[in-house]
Formats: C-alpha cells, structure tokens, sequence
RNA sequence: GGGGGCGUGGUGUAGUUGGCCUAACACGCGGCCCUGUCAAGGCCGAGAACGCGGGUUCGAAACCCGUCGCUCCCGCCA
C-alpha cells in the first residue's frame, strides 16, 4: 500500500504517529521556509507541513509539487499549535510533519480549477470528464447515488427480493420509443436492440416463479436529450407476484420514505403521501406530474363564463370546452411586452390567446374590457382569490388545451417566483390514467403507458364501447415536478392481453411475430403480477440539489449524445462493417443553396 | 425538424446606445521575496486581436447576414 491512512481520518488521538499518506495537491501555501499542502485523496484533506531546517530533502519535494500533482509522504502527526486549528475541515485539529516525501506523478495544470466549485463551459468538463470528477461537487453526487442505490439493494434483500440480471443485447420492439441497435455477425442482415427496459423479461420472470424481482437496470432509447432525457439511465426496475396496485404503492413509498430519512433527513417531506387522480392532477395543475411544492392551482370558472357575453368565452364552452385562470402573485405590474411573452407561452401549448386581469393599486385592468363588464371581472377576481398585486390569466378551450397552457404557465411562474421550497420533496402518487391515448396521425388508439398494462376491471366493460374512457391500472411516482417512476399492474390473460394488442391495432400475425412468447408465456399458469420502475438518475438528481441528471452521472452524453472523452460515436473501420455485412450509405444530399 | 439563450486570455466574468478597447477584473500560470498559513501574503511578468466567414462604417468585441459549437425548451421519449 501506498498509504497507511487517509486524508480524511487522523484526529488529535492520532498526534505522535507515523503515518504514510498518498494523495493530490489540492492546494498549497508556500512561505518559503515552511511550506503547507492540502492533501486530498477521496476521503478528505490533510495539512501537511515541510520544514527546510528539519526535513531539507522533504522541502525541497515539497517546494517542486503544484497543484493536481501526486505525493506520498511520512511524517508525525502531531495537533496543530493552539490557536492554529481549521474547524472548516474534518481533520482541522491535526497536521503532519513530513519527513519523507516523493513526487508520484507530475501533473499539468488543469483545465480549469480542481480545488473551486466554479462554474465551467460543460464542453470543457465533458472533455475532460476524469478532471471534473474530482472536482468535490461530483465526488459528492456520486458518492450519494452510492449511498441510494445500496440503500435499495439492502431494503429489497431484506424483504425478500433478489436481483436478477437481464439480457443488454435483446430484440427490437419497435413500439415504444427509438431502439438503440447492434448488428449481428453470425445472423447476417438481423439485428439485436439495447432494451429500452427489461419490461417483458420481468414479467416472464413473475411467469417462472421468482415473485419479487428487481435490478438496478440500465435502460437505452434512441431519442433527443433533455435536462433529465440521457440516451442510457438507470432505473431501479421491480416487478412483484400476487400483488394489487396498493401493495405496489405501499411498498414503493415505504422504500423511499425509509431511504430519505435515512440519507436526507433534512429534507422535508409529507407522508403519507399525497394521492392524485390523472383527471385532478389535470384539472387542478394542468400536469399529471405535477410539482406540488406550491399552489398556484387552476381554477373553473366555466360556470361564470357561461353567462358572459365574451365571444372567445361563449364558443370555447359552446363547443364543449372550459374556461380556466390562474392567479400569479405579485406580476400585477408585468409590462405590455412581459405578458405578451406569456400569452406566447400559452399559444406554444396550443391555446388561441388568454385574458388577463391585472390588479392594480389603482384597480382591475382587463385585457377584455371591451368585451366583459366590470361586475363579470368582478366575479372572476373573487374566484380566483386575487388580490391587490396579482395577476390573472384565463384560457377558454378544450380542457386538455386548457390545461396544457395553463398548467406550462404554472411551472414557468413557479420557476420564476421561485415559489417552490428547494429543501421539500413533494412526492404524490397519480393514479388511475387513462388506458388507452388517441393517435391523431395514425388514427388509431396507443397504449398510454405500454400493451402489458391492465384495464381496471371496472372499466373492462368500456373497452369496445369507449376505449378512450377506460382507465388503467396504472401509476405514476412524481416529485418536484418531475415522473419519477411509472408502473402498473400486467395483464396475465392471454385472451385480454391479445384483446388489447387488437385494440391497438396490432393484427394477429403480428402479434404473435413480436409477442407471441408472451402470449404463450400466459397460458403456463402466469401469476397476477405487476411492478414500477423508479428513476435512480432524475431521483439522485433531486436529492443532490442538481437541476441535470448529466452531473449525478459519472460519464454522461451531452446534448447531441457524444461522449466528449471517448469520442463515442465514432467511424469503425472497413473490416468490422464487412463483418457485420453494413455499409454505410452515402450521406444525405446537403444541397439547399 | 423548430424556438430561446450563450460563445471575449488557461478558467470565470466585465465591456455590447460603435470611437477613450492595440480589451479590463478576479482566479490560475511563471519568477522573486517571505517559517504558521489554510480562498496565505507582497512585488514583477507572460498570456486573448473578442467562435468562424462575410458585410455596413472613416472606425466593430459591440450593428447586419450567414455559419459552427454548447445549452434550455417544443416535437419525440409505447
């Protein structure tokens, strides 16, 4: 070993020992006789002191090393001459003299700054990802994400769930999100996909018997990135046997209530936790993950409106829509050309336009004054609660149009008010989607969450009457605004399970080709089953304060999904296309002039 | 595919109603001084023609057009 201690354990009871550390240069403060350096390794930082008349060998290495530069060096520890204590640092009562020094490695000068938690243009950090994960703030995350995931592994063993791992190389299914594919050598022209989720191998492991399954689970899918959109993440996938969707929710909350009063205590949050049906979450957020950490909630006032005289109000309602508002606090003096940028909002999430009523110090200013008298202002501002400062918006249209703008508002408002408490964990169940999602495009219904999913068996009867109106033994895990988890109780029938691929337009043929090892994997006596999939990426995100997934990952993609170190993707040669049997067509034609 | 933001020494920023900018400040870097600092301190110094290309102008980091890169968002994510 190179070290016999760390740089983050010598405490005055250790003062008189010979000990060996190993580290970096975090930072040092030559005064030139003595010499001070931060060591650092990743379990703290120790002071430790060169003495040109003590130890000259020693100073002189001392007076050589730079920043990031690698040492190992034996000394005394002995407690800091009093007065001289740095109470900032684990290790603040105690520094070591050195007597032995030796340069490890050399190191250039970074970058950027190791030893500062200072913004860095993330091309840079991407590039040279080894660096920035030294940095304390992503030794911090990671060492969290740590933390969460063993924490899931020990709650799960101990209640009788094992870990299995599934196949990385599997079989297209094209329909769900964009697969990720590998060619096959040996199968000339067919391919192997990255699994989007190990989806029907944990079913088909509720089918062999294993009851309670999990696995910290990659997941890959070929779509654009986002924030908390990386082309791989990380779920922690859980499937159960025998179980309704209450023992799936009872679990799930224990196992996250438990974890974060056992590594966020700090944090504040509401248990039990709050449960949402989608049409509330809809109706009161405009959002079916909604973040709860604030209220601002949309407010009917369709039956007001239904008396106005306003032509956007009366056709909204007459073609059977809703007129909504929303109350922002203290924006009552927004310019002309602020409140133009949120009707664009607004408009971007399909609405025609909105109303808005700004209170004033000097009363009610409408941007439909024309159109609606004062006493049916009147009326909207008492529903809405407004007081002197705020202001008031309306969308009259479709519910869901309504609710898309007016929720979109919602969260820019909150963003921008900073109304959310950034210590709270506001978690809520939303329960109770719809099954089944209408497709404009291709004209035919989609599975909202996936084919495997169950209809409530209250609403079976709607399936062929009115596919639209049944509801799905679905649910999702939301915080803060984010989804953090999605799952819901299987179909284990053969017959419903073929029912509903029919629905969904997927023929016989078809089924079979792409499912038909599922179908037949019901008819060998599969147990009712169901399981969600929890986030780790987004929920270690939100735990660690960070506002991209990309800094809880140790080597993430950036927005065009590169990898910046690796250089990933990247051209293959000739030899290994040819044995793949690819070729690479010519690129698109560029011609645009 | 579309919309917004950003792009100035190694890093982070300032400068952006065009001229006082042959670019400023902090950190970092190099040298010298300094035995108690811990964001050490003091002195000296090197380092960017302002993403790239074109244009407007007597004059552009700043204005216009194009382009590239990064990022946020929409679409997309069963």
């Amino acid at each position: 070993m190179y070290k016999t201690k760390t740089c983050g354990e010598l405490t005055a009871l250790d003062a008189g020992k010979t000990v060996t550390l190993a580290g970096w240069v975090h930072r040092r403060r030559d005064h030139g006789g003595l010499i001070f350096i931060d060591l650092r390794d990743r379990f703290g930082l120790t002071q430790i002191v060169f003495n040109p008349q003590t130890a000259p060998d020693a100073h002189r290495v001392g007076s050589e090393a730079r920043n990031e530069y690698v040492l190992q060096v034996t000394g005394q520890v002995e407690k800091r001459p009093a007065g001289q204590e740095n109470p900032n640092l684990a290790t603040g009562e105690i520094e070591v003299y050195v007597t032995e020094a030796r340069i490890l490695n050399a190191a250039k000068t970074p970058p950027f700054v190791i030893n500062k938690n200072e913004d860095v243009d993330e091309t840079l950090r991407l590039t040279y990802r080894y660096l920035d994960l030294r940095r304390e703030r992503l030794q911090q995350n990671l060492a969290l994400r740590h933390r969460v995931i063993k924490f899931m592994r020990d709650w799960l063993d101990a209640r009788g769930f094992i870990e299995i791992e599934t196949p990385m190389i599997t079989a297209s299914t094209p329909e769900g999100a964009r697969d990720y594919l590998v060619p096959s050598r040996m199968q000339p022209g067919k391919f192997y996909a990255l699994p989007q989720s190990p989806q029907q191998f944990k079913q088909l492991l509720m089918v062999a018997g294993y009851e309670r399954y999990f696995q910290i689970a990659r997941c890959m899918r070929d779509e654009d990135l986002r924030a908390d959109r990386q082309p791989e993440f990380t779920q922690l996938d859980l499937e159960m046997a025998f179980v309704e969707q209450e023992d799936v929710l009872n679990l799930v909350e224990a196992l996250f209530t438990d974890l974060i009063h056992a590594l966020a205590p700090e944090r504040k949050m509401e248990t039990p936790w709050p449960r949402l049906t989608f049409d509330e979450a809809m109706a009161h957020y405009g959002s079916d993950k909604p973040d709860l950490r604030f209220g601002m909630r949309l407010t009917d006032v369709s039956d007001l409106a239904a008396q106005s005289q306003f032509a956007v109000f009366k056709n909204a309602l007459a073609a059977g829509g809703q007129v909504k508002g929303i109350r922002i606090p203290s924006c009552a003096e927004y310019s002309r050309r602020e409140l133009d940028a949120l009707i664009d909002l607004v408009k971007s999430k399909g609405a025609k336009g909105a109303v808005t009523i700004a209170l004033k110090a000097d009363g009610a200013h409408s941007s439909a004054s024309k159109h609606m008298p004062a006493s049916e202002q009147q009326a909207y501002i008492e529903r809405l609660d407004g007081q002197t400062g705020d202001l008031l918006l309306f969308v009259a249209d479709s519910a869901r149009v309504v609710a898309e703008a007016l929720g979109a508002l919602r969260k820019e408002m909150g963003a921008r008010l900073k109304l959310a408490d950034v210590n709270a964990l506001a978690f809520a169940w939303v329960i109770d989607f719809p099954m089944f999602e209408w497709n404009a495009d291709e004209k035919r219904w989609d599975a909202a969450h996936h084919p495997f999913t169950s209809p409530k068996p209250s609403d079976m009867p709607l399936l062929d009457s009115d596919p639209g109106a049944v509801r799905a033994n679905s649910y999702d895990m939301v915080c803060n605004g984010y989804e953090l988890a999605s799952g819901s109780i299987r179909i284990h029938s053969r017959e419903l399970q073929a029912k509903i691929f029919s629905l969904l337009k997927i023929d016989a043929a078809r089924q079979q080709a792409r499912f038909g090892h599922m179908l037949e994997a019901f008819e060998f006596g599969a147990p009712p089953h169901g399981g969600m999939a929890p986030g780790i990426d987004r929920f270690v995100a939100i735990l660690c304060g960070e506002d991209n997934i990309r800094d809880v990952i140790a080597f993430p993609k950036n927005q065009q999904a590169q990898d910046l170190m690796m250089h990933a993707p990247s051209e293959v040669d000739a030899d290994q296309l040819r044995l793949l049997h690819l070729q690479i067509a010519p690129p698109p034609a560029q011609s645009k002039i």
